[in-house]
DNA sequence: CTTCATACTGACAAAAAGGTTAGTACGTAA
DNA sequence: TTACGTACTAACCTTTTTGTCAGTATGAAG
């Protein structure tokens, strides 16, 4: 285990930074399989707004994690899928489900 | 990679509920080594408000992550340390730091 | 009797995050 | 001309999170 100074810029804090909040790793786990539209990630997230969907996107792509692609139809038709970045935040997305499932099988038996 | 559907208790929320937000995560590392007083995280994670820090340390103890040892002296001698479940979350911690330095070493590159 | 050190509480305020709603742009097709 | 579908914007509001600051309790030590 090396050591982290808890600075203004550290590993933990910058990964924060980039998906920290409610949202923005379910949309990066949606987007893991394959590009989708906006109509599409609305549907795999239920409870998320519209706007929010949007602007974690929009957060999303200038950031570097995903990107957009605009067809340039009409009606709109845009795609958003991720970076090789982007991509590199499943193994972080494992591990919370590892730990979930820890979490909860110790607190099933302490109580 | 197994399927995650996003519901309202999916392990990404789970883990999200338990070590989110901007300061349980930083609380945990820095309890990593060995337990630690109050006044000593307070040092170790400098721009941490007082209230937060105990704020988020009565989550962490009520969430079972961390427990509190009151040594019952004048003046007050409170311990803070980790539980198995809070050692639990290194991984998560080292999958951050990857991640983040992964992600900066590409963005330099990229600008 | 006053001061000290430490952990902690509570009232309040500021800031950030999230949500709701109405509206825009655009070609297509009726 | 009108309605349609889709992505997106903007104004406004509510909720949640975080921060500030002034206290409280305690026994020891001066």
């Amino acid at each position: 285990m090396k050591s982290i100074r808890i600075t203004n810029r550290c590993p933990i804090r910058t990964t924060l930074e980039l998906v920290g909040g409610k949202w923005k790793l379910l949309i990066l786990f949606q987007l893991m399989e394959k590009p989708l539209r906006l109509s599409e990630l609305k549907k795999q997230i239920p409870d998320i707004s519209e706007k929010m969907l949007i602007q974690e996107l929009k957060t999303l792509v200038e950031s570097g994690l995903a990107i957009r692609r605009n067809f340039g139809e009409v009606p709109p038709r845009v795609e958003y899928s991720l970076t090789d970045t982007g991509r590199a935040v499943l193994p972080l997305i494992e591990e919370m489900r590892h730990f979930a499932l820890f979490y909860e099988e110790k607190m099933v038996k302490k109580g």
